[in-house]
DNA sequence: CTGAAAGCGCTTACAG
DNA sequence: CTGAAAGCGCTTACAG
């Protein structure tokens, strides 16, 4: 059987294809005795309308394109999941596309949704390469997890994250630290860390800083750099060792246990994101708020889409809470 | 900037509209050096061809509806992700939906994807409530995970994957066994564990199962029931433990561990899917070929698309292998 | 409150 | 090898 028309409707009612497209989009000025007769044919011939010809004459899709670096990754998994349902909530939905970290295919990402004319983009950021063409999109975007210059960003306030952490684990007595993280010069998670420590009159000087050069979430090296740092110093110069994500934690937990170093007796632990990860292997975690990242930066676009004037791209960070478990309380 | 339209291509580079969607849909007979001008035209104007208007004159999308019960469950995060990367490869995109194992969000999720004029549907079961819907679409449709009569299906042997769990533990040598999972009755896994033990002589008639009755995955509930019978049974029953899913099989360790039991000492646990919890867990697991879940169901997808004569269900079954990990070498 | 008509940006016979 | 024209299924001024 083919597929109803809105002119299939219209002879069925015996009205005009104007009046059935009224009746669909909820315009106030139609008889009732006729909306009914309308609704009852489209109930008949179980109708629905043809989104492209809509976006044809609307030019809105009420798609949303959503670019993550990987799927997998709970985090990622998290967010995309609240983006979705966030949007549907507002009759949108979502174009998913994975990056897998290559600013090529970000790139590629964009033209697909160019190409569907979504009505926006949340766009998770990786690497720089790929900023000039996101940045000359025509399309409402906005930067989710990172900011970006010059484009609508929604992020955690990772520094507040890193000084949550600091301060639960001075609270529970410890005075040596250790940072696990990716690319630490630049993290800021790191540094808040570390002005908290500062600023609670710690030794800052005295810091073991366990740093992975890479920006991916890479299972394997951060363990292989783990083990190393265990198997190369023979007594811990720290008793509390702050992770940037869950992953590092759970590692570090595993490799320390391993080495007969006990978590938390003789090291805490701290991990970052509250994935699940944390919660199944009780792990103290930074908790982000990812429901309210996807409100946020989806309200941002609706925002944009209504107000289509020129405005200051918008800067939001989220605040951190930390979520206290076994693997740090000792 | 307004977005450029095939009719700018057309007048830029001095020939007709057809031209330019010969030229874009790459038909042969096309002068080259006309070919060379348009591309021309194309690349200085930074078109892109406008989906909507060629799904309105083409009937096809190069999407695919992807309705799931929930996205963050690392199983379905994975396959999701599988889904994607595969559908790139053939210029294809996926529209995902969450359908929270709501039958009526099940059936708002197909009507999104006629609406949209998806080219294809992938679909997770969950409820038999939203099945007549689904059949009664005219648009190529998997069942994947699951099998659905008179419905494309795509999904692992899950008799055998519980055969080669019970096989291995048998070969570890254990006698007694137990059995966590969701609706026993109904469950192929522990169907395909029981056999495995009968066949090769064990006793099957004092198997201890815990049975938890509810189709999500639920890990509250299953915490409590693990924990409710470790904490009724002063002495186990059996050595070795069968869960049917990843979460199942950590949060019986953790039970367990917290009862004092040893895993793998006192007991071999070994879970199912695969999942990045058993990788990180250590957990010994049945593998799902998820990227050939997920390449297979989009064949068949393109192949309805291809030759839409009516043919019988395809029913596909895939193969499991065992991934042995510590939980269950003791 | 209702309808005829134009047009959104493409593709595809058809004619040359 | 190329182009004029029709039409995909809608929405939206415009006129009444």
């Amino acid at each position: 059987m083919k597929k109803a028309t809105m002119n299939d409707i219209a002879r069925k009612a015996n009205v005009s294809q104007t009046t059935v497209s009224r009746v669909i989009n909820d315009h106030p000025n139609v008889n009732s005795e006729v909306r009914k007769r309308v609704n009852q044919a489209i109930k008949e011939l179980d109708y629905l309308p043809n989104k492209a010809a809509q976006t044809l004459k609307s030019n809105s899709t009420h798609l949303i394109g959503v670019s993550v670096p990987e799927i997998p990754n709970p985090y990622f998994a998290n967010l995309i999941s609240e983006l979705e349902n966030e949007a549907r909530l507002s009759g949108y939905s979502i174009l998913l596309q994975n990056s897998g970290y290559n600013p090529m295919t970000e790139i590629e990402n964009m033209d697909i949704f160019l190409s569907r004319q979504v009505d926006g983009i949340i766009y998770v950021p990786t690497s720089d390469y790929s900023l000039q063409k996101i940045r000359s999109l025509n399309i409402p975007t906005v930067a989710v997890t990172l900011p970006i210059a010059s484009l609508d960003s929604v992020y955690l306030n990772h520094a507040l994250g890193g000084s949550l952490a600091a301060n639960h684990l001075i609270k529970q007595g410890h005075t040596h630290f250790g940072i696990l993280t990716q690319k630490y010069a630049t993290c800021p998670k790191s540094k808040g860390f570390m002005h908290e420590l500062y600023i609670q009159g710690m030794d800052t000087e005295n810091v073991t800083v366990i740093d992975i050069d890479s920006y991916a979430l890479n299972r394997y090296q951060i363990r292989e750099e783990v083990n190393r740092y265990f198997n190369t110093h023979e007594k811990l110069a720290f008793t509390a060792l702050f992770c940037s994500n869950d992953g590092a934690a759970h590692d570090a937990i595993h490799a320390a246990r391993e080495h007969g170093i006990r978590v938390p007796e003789d090291l805490a632990v701290t991990g970052f994101d509250d994935t699940f990860v944390a919660k199944i292997n009780k792990i103290t975690s930074i908790h982000q708020p990812l429901e309210e990242m996807a409100r946020t930066s989806l309200k941002i676009i609706f925002d944009r889409i209504a107000h289509p004037q020129e405005r200051a791209p918008l800067d939001i960070q989220l605040t951190p809470s930390i979520i206290v478990r076994k693997s740090s309380t000792g």
